[in-house]
DNA sequence: AGTGGCCCCTGGCGGC
DNA sequence: TGCCGCCAGGGGCCAC
């Protein structure tokens, strides 16, 4: 599942991998429920020689600005994946959207059909709506302290919750919980100011961390979400993720899960309070 | 404000 | 081996 990490990876590679400056020759659509709402001959036509001149990421969106100053954003949901393929390599089954350059295409894969290309001249009716960047500067302990202390919802589900905070997802939500020594079913409100610190501390570390290793990648069906087609390294340091029934890390407990808002929750009952 | 249910999808996997 | 049915899960939407 790309989160922030994977995604933030995607963004670097893409800059590295010389998208920016590239003109579009020509675009092909596989699925069109993969382009939102627009026709395939207007998101074709919005695109065609137009030149990338930026690739940013707010939260889990990819955000490519182009010449005229429209905006495609990107958001790859459960399977999505951003690639830079030669332009002589044959297309995969999973193929959504297919955007060419001169020399290699930028191909939008997607087995499940979840993620969305969306091509806007406003792209902050989607980005606005998102709550802080978790490694801005301006996301201190404080502000996160300030936007728990009167929520009443459980911490898995504000971690999860996109006008919360960006970014974050249910592996990075779990990891997060589980370096913090929190449970997942303690409320905003109920943490003390020291526990919503730790809780910025472990949000920022992980977060970190995992970029450090190009992020996650699960074995099976979820694929990879380097731009290279290499799978993240992040895996190895996952302490509850997963981990269900097997002995935590630091006390031997054996790793709880347990759905909180229909999503798998994972945790040390002994480590997280 | 918070929660639950359902939907979108399909590969993978467990059960038989 | 082969088939069936369930599950994962980000996020939008709706009901309560």
């Amino acid at each position: 599942m790309p989160e922030l990490p994977e995604v933030e990876t995607v963004c670097r590679d893409l800059r590295t991998g010389g998208v920016i400056g590239e003109k579009i020759i020509d675009v092909l659509v596989l699925w069109e429920k993969s382009i939102a709402d627009l026709h395939p001959d207007q998101f074709r036509a919005g695109l065609v020689n137009n030149t990338i001149i930026s690739v940013t990421r707010r939260g889990k969106y990819i955000h490519l600005v182009l010449h005229t100053g429209t905006s495609l954003l990107i958001h790859l949901r459960m399977t999505g994946s951003l690639t830079l393929r030669d332009i002589h390599q044959t297309n995969d089954l999973h193929d959504r959207v297919i955007i060419q350059f001169t020399n290699y295409n930028l191909v939008f894969h997607d087995p499940r059909k979840f993620g969305r290309m969306i091509l806007t001249n406003n792209p902050e009716l989607w980005l606005d709506a998102l709550g802080p960047e978790p490694l801005h500067d301006d996301f201190t302990a404080a502000v996160l302290y300030e936007r728990l202390h009167h929520r009443k919802a459980r911490l898995k589900t504000l971690l999860l919750d996109q006008k919360f905070i960006a970014g974050i997802g249910n592996i990075y939500a779990d990891e997060t919980l589980f370096l913090a020594k929190i449970h997942p079913c303690r409320t905003g409100e109920s943490l003390s100011k020291e526990e919503a610190f730790a809780l910025h501390r472990a949000i920022q570390h992980t977060l970190r961390s995992a970029i450090t290793n190009r992020g996650t990648s699960l074995g099976t069906g979820d694929g990879n979400f380097t731009s290279k087609g290499e799978a993240g390294q992040h895996g190895r340091q996952l302490q509850v993720f997963r981990r269900t029934q097997t002995p935590c890390y630091i006390c031997q407990t054996p790793i709880e899960k347990i759905i909180i808002n229909q999503r798998s929750t994972h945790f040390c009952p002994h480590c997280q309070k």
